[in-house]
DNA sequence: ACCTGAACACCGTTCAAGT
DNA sequence: ACCTGAACACCGTTCAAGT
């Protein structure tokens, strides 16, 4: 028979996500130790080897964790809609995924955020938030602006992220070829946003 | 006088600061090693400590070069439009941060990807695209799309980053409580450019 | 089948000494 | 003033042995 010591596979692996996670939101990626995990699991450090390839492939699995769950409960939200109300399911995506990311903030920052140093995060003075800054500035500037048209701090974010997930999209689903057809439809979403024309 | 090893101090950080960026091009943040850096820079290894504090301080700068570089191309492209055209003056802003973007791919994507997992990666099937199909699926089922609508792919990868950019500015820049605010800007921001109502 | 933990290897960082 | 490079310290990873 099996000492206490052991257990399925299966059982040991979610230990040691759940371990891991734990550590990782208290420490971040590069601080956390292998020997936090294992102890927190209750395994020896050698254990972690045995389930996992190295500290990069315990984060990749949380990864791949906390976005199927996300998909599940949009799924799940999506779903109380009618499929004939399409706009109220696409609504209830849009809302559920920023709820839920908000949720799961500290989780999802130290799984997905580049860490952007230590004082520039405290400060909110990140370079990046610097160039949304310029962007605001020149939606501030626009002449005329019609009634409607959204506040310019909240519409350099979702323009400047957008612009940024293009360039993202393109780097590493497609080639670059396709270039124009996304400046062309970033174009089109700043144009319908911002009430021009 | 100073021997011919020695160099004012600026100019030793800038060959730190070049070096450092070739090196993390050629092998990412992870695997550059100091060493690396400071043979190629043609100095040894503890001058690399008389300029930054750590690794992660240089790739901190790198990171405050880059966007100060792209700020002021920026501004270039939109000066090139006179004042009250600030439509071209818009246009110019996107257009340029996506073009500025590809061209200095392999060095943005070093600085500021989050590194996910190698392999996952390379099939283009990270967690996150997952999700951004999760979007596309349901923007493809859209009845009665009116002509002019734009294409669910090329949709979806705006919207999903136009919210998770929402997202990271409410978790960084202020407190959660403007989330209702946010969720209702990225809404306004998907009815017009997917010409709902 | 699953687990242990001492030992190894690999750098990031420091520091006493040099010009 | 600026630089050197050997030594140190700290883990990630391995592996021979254990139940």
């Amino acid at each position: 028979v099996p000492s206490t010591r052991t257990k399925p596979a299966d059982e040991r692996r979610a230990d040691l996500l759940d371990a891991g996670q734990e550590v990782l939101i208290e420490r971040g990626i590069e601080a956390t130790r292998i020997d936090d995990v294992t102890a927190r699991a209750g395994v020896a450090k050698g254990t972690f080897y045995l389930y996992f390839g190295s500290k990069a492939d315990l984060v990749a699995a949380l990864r791949e964790r906390f976005i199927d769950d996300l998909i599940a409960r949009q799924a799940a939200a999506t779903a109380r809609f009618a499929a004939e109300d399409w706009p109220g399911r696409l609504d209830a995506w849009m809302e559920d995924a920023i709820r839920a990311y908000l949720e799961h903030a500290e989780l999802h920052d130290v799984l997905f955020a580049h860490d952007s140093s230590d004082a520039a995060v405290a400060t909110g003075i990140t370079p990046e938030n610097r160039h949304v800054d310029a962007l605001r500035n020149l939606l501030a500037q626009r002449p005329d602006a019609p009634p409607g048209a959204p506040e310019p701090a909240i519409a350099a974010v979702l323009l400047y992220s957008a612009v940024h997930g293009c360039v993202h999209y393109l780097l590493h689903q497609h080639d670059a070829a396709r270039a124009d057809e996304m400046i062309a439809a970033a174009r089109e979403l700043a144009h319908r946003y911002l009430l021009i024309d």
